[in-house]
DNA sequence: GCTGAAAACGAATATTATTCGGGAGGGGAA
DNA sequence: TTCCCCTCCCGAATAATATTCGTTTTCAGC
C-alpha cells in the first residue's frame, strides 16, 4: 500500500517529471537512496504507467482536434474485438471509450488538415459504422495528464 | 525547422521517453553531445511542452471517468474567463474544450465514486451553467498522449 | 574550388543514479 | 521487559550518464 510518501512521490513525478532523483529526495525529506527505492518499487506496481514527452500539437502542424461519437451495426464479440484493435491501431485516434449514452464509443482524433480529417471520417466510415458525429475543438481551455491525488 | 533526425528524436521521445542521451543517440545515428544539444533546442523552442509521468488511475482509486458536455447562458467576454478559470482550476476537470457542436463546452472528469461525481456536478451547476450531459465511460479501448508524427 | 557558418565528433569533466554495508525503529513472542 | 526479526532508512563508494570543450567535418553560397 502507499503512505503518504508515496503519494506525494507520485505527485511531484506527475507535475515536475524532470526532477532529479536528489531534487526529489529533497522535497520529500528522504535520502537519494530510499527516494530511489519507493520510485522504483512504484514503477513496478505499476501506480506508474510510463513517462512521456507532451509535444505541442501547434508547432508540429496537428491543428484539428475532434471528437467523434460513433455507434455501430454489430454486437458479436469476435467483430467488437475487430473493430477496436481497427481503432486502437489508428494513430489519428488518440483516445478511444466505450460509453454510456446514445452513443456506444466516443473516440478522440488529431488531424494536419480538414482534408486528412475527411479521409479519416471515409476510414471510419468502411469500419461497419453505423451513426457517427464529429465536432471540432475550438479552443483548449485546459489539457492536463494530472491526477488528483492531493484532493 | 525541424529535419529528419529531428522528427525521429521527438517520436523516440513519446514513446520511449527514459532511454538514456546514450542510447537515444545510437538510434538517431548521432554522437551524444549532438542529440543532446538537440534535445534541448527542442525543448526550448517549444516543441516539447512538457515531460510526465502518466499514473494508473484504476490502481489510485479513480474508477469513474466521463465526458461532460454543457452550455453557459452567459455571453460576456469577462464571465466566460471567470468560468473558464474556475473550470482550469477544478482537480477534476482533466480538459475542457470549446466546442462546435450544440454545446459551448465538452470536460473530460475523473472521480473516485459517483458520491464524489454527484458533488462535482453540483459544483458545475452552481458556475453559472444552462445545460448539462453526463456520460460515463464504460471501458477505455485506447488512450494515449501520442501524435502521429511518422504517417 | 574557396570560405564561413553550422553542426558534428571524441575526450575530459561534472552530475546523477545506483549499489552496498551497516544501523535505527517497531512489532511479536517469551 | 528483553530479545529477535523484519522493514526501512542512512552515508559512503561506485557506476552510469549527462554535459562541456576544443577541434574537425560538412555543406551552401560565392
Amino acid at each position: 500500500m502507499l503512505d503518504d510518501v508515496d503519494i506525494h512521490i507520485l505527485d511531484l513525478l506527475q507535475t515536475e517529471t524532470r526532477l532529479s532523483n536528489l531534487e526529489l529526495s529533497q522535497r520529500v525529506n528522504l535520502s537519494a537512496p530510499a527516494t530511489h527505492a519507493r520510485v522504483k518499487r512504484l514503477e513496478q506496481e505499476g501506480y506508474i504507467d510510463s513517462y512521456t514527452a507532451i509535444l505541442n500539437q501547434e508547432k508540429l502542424g496537428y491543428d484539428l482536434l475532434c471528437t467523434v461519437f460513433m455507434s455501430t451495426g454489430i454486437h458479436q464479440t469476435q467483430e467488437i474485438n475487430e473493430l477496436e484493435r481497427h481503432l486502437s491501431a489508428m494513430p489519428e485516434v488518440m483516445e478511444c471509450y466505450c460509453m454510456t449514452g446514445s452513443f456506444d464509443y466516443m473516440l478522440k482524433t488529431i488531424h494536419r488538415s480538414r482534408k486528412e480529417l475527411e479521409a479519416f471520417i471515409r476510414e471510419l466510415n468502411q469500419l461497419g459504422v453505423s451513426q457517427l458525429q464529429t465536432s471540432i475543438v475550438l479552443r483548449e481551455v485546459k489539457a492536463s495528464t494530472v491526477l488528483p491525488l492531493r484532493k
